[in-house]
RNA sequence: GCGCCUGUAGCUCAGCGGAUUAGAGCAUCUGACUACGGAUCAGAGGGUCGGGAGUUCGAAUCUCUCCAGGCGCGCCA
């Protein structure tokens, strides 16, 4: 109902205007601006929208608020086109004028919902002076190399994915990047361990299978720990490593590749496509980056380390901490890494990706990081005009305990159990559903169903929380089938596909739409609602709002079917009903699909 | 110590400067299956929005301050 938005938000600013002639400079003498502050209605018994705006020029206009807003009720009644779209405007409390739309508005923008595949939401301008569609980076996901992915990659994974989903269904350019962690000093006891350990590995093409990784990590570690001449060998394989030695690189290669295979595992299972491009893509770039840097005058040597001292941060602390961005052993670190990364990603190409905008999914304990490196980029003029540089922090994943999420041993969770375990869960919850109803289902059948449940929970609950809080893991909630859940809308979606087997859906266009309930109007202003929630989201980056608003639209839905018939409805009710369920059907399958969830048939 | 984030019902959380009565879900209690899948629906109880001050016609929302918790804080990423 975006258009709607805009259309009646114009008519009110220019029945404001007509009431109120003079009032145009004399607010700008005031530094008031003359928004008539339209917003969706706070309550369903206020209509469709409220303007606000009468309290606010009540004291420039040295007039009661309800008077100036009679006033401009009094211009709005003249206006053919607004008389059209709208009943007429009721003043409530101190001076807010409620908006109620028409039925024949509603039906009006319904049929066109029907017709529409992008269910009402625009594809964003490509603006006449500009050649390209806009390009927004999302930078998730983002593991370590010889490290399996744990819980600790969960929430950046599924919110990025969404966050990507939805700016790419708006029309822009999205370069999804997995910023692994394929670089550091790290690697110099890997290989060394890989040299002892597969010495044979590194002579033959074949990629080698190093079992469990985690297991690999921990063993390089141990020895690492305790053994004096593996120390010395590890730091000597770091500078054989950076020198770009064959044999050195072949291993680090060969880590890598059997890490890659591993994370395409998870990624395969969450239904998340990623384009690789870790640290050491910017090793190149690292040397020219300080030394800009250093031309700009923007770098002080401390300690031996070069660093960047921001008045704008870290102001009060001390001693005040610097951004290192080239340590005293003259080794580079992950600042010099991200610096790299802006500075790349905002340039145009073929030596860049011209990005517009550029977000990071990330824990916000990264956030003092972003600041600072952020801050650098802008004051070394690095960041185009209107180019944004975004952190989208998240908060930690704990138990049910409150504390940080591990096993019952203290360990880290791997993401391949935690996603095996929400499998299994949904897995016995059906099983027992299927016995309890006689129901007789294949293998298979059951299988998708508890694969789509079980990362359907998953998925779901991260996202429909708020993102900048911690976060509360827990499989019971999750997998509940009560509530805010993904089995939630994930059955309303299946109850729709029931009344589509049985009175099949519309054939062609439909015409002569009429509703009669209630329950009819709720639905068709939930469903308007689906454009302004994605606008939402890709400004503010909360998937939750979607999660809330497709969790809304399911409940109306749930009542209209529980208390309105469809298929043993007459006509024309019955297809103007089928109607509103295959709408609804589309916009909870579009909406899922944007949080990257899948859907069923049945269930 | 400094910085960032959080504090809303028993629990988990929404809440975008706006309304008498601050909303959901879970849990608890009471109802509804001879209408499309009851994994549903209808209803009830449950709150000094961490405390205090300020800005505003109006504050859970903005500002300040205090309290509590989490995370981070020079050469790991």
């Amino acid at each position: 109902m975006l258009n709607l938005y805009h259309t009646i938000n114009n008519h009110i600013k220019e029945a404001l205007e007509r009431a109120f002639p003079s009032v145009s400079s004399e607010a700008e003498k005031a530094g008031i601006s003359l928004d008539p502050q339209l917003v969706k209605a706070s309550k369903p018994e206020f209509g469709d929208f409220q303007a606000n705006g009468a309290m606010q020029l009540a004291k420039l206009l040295k007039q009661q608020p309800r008077a100036i807003a009679f006033s401009i009720v009094e211009q709005l009644k003249t206006n053919k086109n607004f008389i059209e779209l709208c009943k007429e405007p009721e003043i409530a409390g101190p001076g807010f004028i409620n908006i109620t739309l028409k039925n024949d508005c509603l039906i009006n923008e319904i049929q066109n919902r029907l017709n529409d595949n992008r269910l009402g939401v625009a594809k964003v301008e490509v603006k006449s002076g500009e050649r390209k569609t806009p390009t927004v980076i999302v930078d998730f996901s983002s593991p370590n190399i010889a490290k399996e992915m744990h819980v600790g990659h969960l929430r950046s994974t599924i919110i990025g994915d969404s966050l990507a989903r939805i700016l790419e269904f708006r029309g822009y350019k999205v370069l999804r990047l997995n910023h692994i962690g394929d670089w550091g000093t790290q690697f110099g006891m890997l290989i060394t361990h890989l040299k002892d350990v597969a010495p044979e590995a590194l002579k033959h093409a074949n990629a080698l299978d190093l079992g469990d990784l985690v297991v690999f990590y921990r063993e390089a570690k141990k020895r690492f720990d305790n053994d004096n001449a593996f120390q010395e060998a590890s730091r000597n394989e770091v500078v054989k490593l950076q020198g770009g030695e064959a044999l050195s690189v072949k291993a680090w290669q060969l880590l890598c590749a059997q890490s890659r295979q591993e994370f395409q595992k998870i990624y395969d299972r969450l239904d998340i496509r990623l384009k690789e491009r870790g640290e050491s893509f910017y090793n190149p770039y690292l040397e020219g980056v300080v030394e800009e840097l250093n031309n700009l005058g923007l770098v002080v040597k401390d300690q031996g380390a070069q660093c960047i001292f921001l008045d704008t941060i870290n102001r009060q602390s001390e001693p005040q901490a610097p951004v290192i961005v080239q340590k005293s052993d003259g080794g580079f670190n992950y600042a010099t890494t991200d610096l790299a990364a802006i500075q790349y990603r905002f340039n145009n190409p073929p030596h860049g990706d011209g990005a517009d905008r550029i977000i990071y999914v990330t824990d916000s304990g990264q956030a003092n990081h972003f600041e600072g490196v952020f801050q650098i980029a802008k004051n070394a003029n690095w960041i185009p005009e209107n180019a944004k540089l975004e952190h989208v922090p998240f908060g930690l994943v704990q138990g049910e305990d409150g504390k940080k999420l591990k096993t019952r041993s203290g360990q880290t969770i791997r993401l391949r159990d935690l996603l095996d375990e929400a499998i299994e869960r949904a897995k016995s919850d059906l099983t027992n559903r299927l016995q309890s109803e006689d129901r007789n289902e294949t293998d298979a059948f059951i299988e998708e169903v508890a694969t789509t449940v079980g990362i359907a929970a998953v998925k779901y609950a991260d996202l429909s929380q708020n993102r900048i809080s911690n976060y509360q893991f827990s499989f019971n909630r999750m997998l509940n089938l009560q509530g805010n859940t993904a089995p939630y809308l994930l059955y309303s979606v299946v109850r729709i596909a029931g009344i589509a087997r049985k009175g099949g859906f519309i054939e062609n266009e439909i015409t002569e739409l009429k509703f009669e309930t209630k329950q009819e109007w709720s639905l068709i202003r939930a469903l308007l609602k689906f454009d302004e929630i994605i606008i939402e989201v890709e400004n503010e980056l909360l998937p939750n709002r979607l999660c809330t608003y497709l969790f809304e639209l399911s409940q109306v839905f749930n009542r209209f079917y529980d208390q309105v018939p469809v298929l043993k409805a007459r006509e024309p009710f019955r297809k103007s009903r089928i109607a509103l369920c295959k709408l609804t059907a589309d916009t909870l399958k579009l909406g899922m699909g944007l949080l990257g969830i899948r859907t069923l048939e049945r269930m």
